[in-house]
RNA sequence: GCCCUCAUCGUCUAGUGGCCCAGGACGCCGCCCUUUCAAGGCGGUAGCACGGGUUCGAAUCCCGUUGGGGGCACCA
């Protein structure tokens, strides 16, 4: 028996493609896509081919396409085939292979695998809106498919430019989908569609199929939205092969199920929290992102959630993908993010938040080796208190911050500094000026004798007002460390201030 | 409207006819630990959409209903 994956194929035979169109940002769905396919071909030791979709002059753009790039190395789904790495199919980017799809077209048309079309757009949704009215699908009803050249010479006299339509087979198409089983769309159900524009460029429906039969693509792993257009490259995929374009086998299609936002709506490209920028610029790490996405729609096994790629790319089948929608939950994903955060060596971690206190303006570009150094040893005091990334610059903020720009919060004042709390500051005061060493234990050591034993303060009630005192904020890395990383002198000037503050 | 598709705790999932009065994870609740917040430990809450079949036996197979999602572009 045949394998239901791969066929008579080896395992090295496979080829998959991830094809973007460089029209804004990469989000979450899309890599969730990107990562299936990776997996898929990494699984059977095949190859990953990286295609650039950009044949919408009007929408695309350098940038996007430069970010396409960038996301995906930030990621690590490495491809074997595509920009910048180049590969035998060269070039990836299909606004540079506009030859092949005008001679693929021409083909089509002389074999009459496709026809011009005169209908005009005013026509076109007349015939559709009664189309519908009338209880039948919506699509082109093809109105242009035989005409009289007596028609098509005062279509051209009235200064009309045609389409080029592909010509749909009568009979019904059914495929095996990897993660569905067997769909059939019948021949009525799928109507003649446009694969050339008037102005000669071509189209997606044209161009994908094109370029996945001539570069040799095995296998089709894409979005549950692209089910329904699936007969139309399965029609145009035949006839390319009849008409000498391909010479390879039909690929395989697998629908992956999609990826939803809150409240059980298509996650869309405008909606902000779609956005992997967005993730990466709160500090979420590659691997815990990747971690999460990977869990929408599959599952390592049982009672497993937290893996790296190296061990999807080995467990992973494309015939175990669930096909129902699955909805993106915030939470966990900052939850496996932070599995993965602390899972880092402490050493790694102090790299990877530089960025983030850079960005903030805590620290200098490149780094000074001093911060560098306090940074190294105030990391394992927040790594298990931190879910991504960018949090390290509230909590650790108060250490680099020059005293001329620190300040507390509000809040924090408010609920902490109060009369009662002057004491306590006080207190602190003589106890750190009289303690010769400044490590950990003997400030913990010297603050409990002077607050909780000398004055009776409940260690909470004791060391809150310090804590808001010297680091500004109410929640903080435990304080003896911090007050051990921040010095002796900054902490009693900021000690000083803060009784100033509370109305000394 | 027509077509396609999906259906297990709030969410992501395990489950491929008996191992399931359904397992894990996130969340939520409680307790422990505790200088804040986390992390960690322990315990708890909660689900097979509905109705018919098939079968000795159904979350698992079939049909229908209901509900969700998508497509029906000179976007991709």
């Amino acid at each position: 028996m045949a394998d239901r994956v791969l066929g008579d194929l080896a395992p090295e035979q496979v080829r998959v493609r991830f094809c973007p169109s460089p029209t804004g940002d990469l989000h979450v769905g899309n890599v969730r896509t990107a990562l299936f396919n990776w997996a898929f071909a990494r699984h059977h030791g095949g190859t990953f081919v990286f295609r650039v979709e950009d044949t919408d002059a009007a929408r695309d753009s350098e940038q996007s396409y430069a970010g396409l790039l960038d996301a995906l190395r930030w990621l690590g789904l490495s491809w074997d085939e595509g920009p910048e790495v180049g590969g035998p199919h060269e070039p990836y980017r299909q606004s540079e292979r506009t030859g092949l799809y005008a001679d693929a077209a021409r083909r089509l048309r002389e074999a009459g695998h496709a026809y011009d079309c005169y209908c005009s757009p005013g026509e076109l949704d007349e015939r559709r809106t009664r189309a519908r009215a009338e209880g039948r699908m919506s699509g082109y009803d093809g109105h242009c498919r035989s005409i009289a050249a007596e028609q098509v010479r005062a279509y051209r006299a009235d200064g009309r430019e045609p389409v080029l339509r592909f010509r749909m087979p009568d009979e019904p198409v059914v495929f095996a989908d990897l993660v569905r089983g067997e769909v059939t769309f019948g021949a009525d159900q799928v109507p003649d569609y446009v694969i050339v524009r008037a102005n000669g460029s071509p189209l997606y429906p044209l161009v994908n199929p094109v370029d996945d039969a001539v570069m040799g693509i095995t296998h089709v792993l894409r979005g549950e939205d692209l089910l329904s257009s699936t007969p139309r490259q399965v029609a145009l995929h035949t006839a390319l092969r009849e008409v000498g374009v391909s010479t390879g086998a039909m690929p395989r299609f697998g629908h992956l199920p999609y990826v939803m936002g809150r409240g059980n709506t298509k996650l869309s490209k405008r909606d902000p929290e779609s956005a992997l920028a967005h993730y990466r610029d709160r500090g979420f790490l590659p691997e815990g992102l990747l971690n999460y996405l990977a869990l929408l729609g599959w599952s390592i096994g049982e009672d497993r959630d937290i893996f790296g790629m190296d061990e999807m790319a080995a467990a992973f089948d494309i015939a175990r993908v669930n096909p129902n929608p699955a909805q993106f939950d915030l939470r966990k994903c900052e939850a496996i993010n932070g599995v993965w955060l602390r899972a880092l060596p402490a050493i790694e971690l102090a790299e990877r938040m530089v960025p983030f206190l850079r960005a903030a303006g805590l620290v200098s570009d490149p780094i000074d080796p001093a911060d560098m150094a306090l940074l190294q040893a105030a990391t394992p005091l927040v790594q298990e208190r931190m879910t991504v990334l960018s949090e390290c610059v509230d909590m650790l903020g108060f250490l680099f911050v020059g005293d001329d720009r620190f300040s507390r919060d509000p809040d924090a004042v408010a609920a902490t500094l109060d009369d009662a709390s002057r004491a306590v500051l006080a207190a602190a005061v003589d106890a750190l000026e009289a303690l010769p060493a400044t490590d950990a234990a003997a400030v913990e050591g010297a603050l409990r004798a002077a607050l909780v034993d000398g004055l009776g303060r409940k260690p909470k009630h004791a060391f809150g007002p310090v804590r808001v005192a010297v680091t500004g904020r109410r929640i903080s890395p435990p304080l003896f460390e911090s007050i051990e990383l921040l010095g002796r002198e900054r902490t009693l000037g900021r000690l000083r201030s803060a009784l100033a503050e509370a109305g000394a």
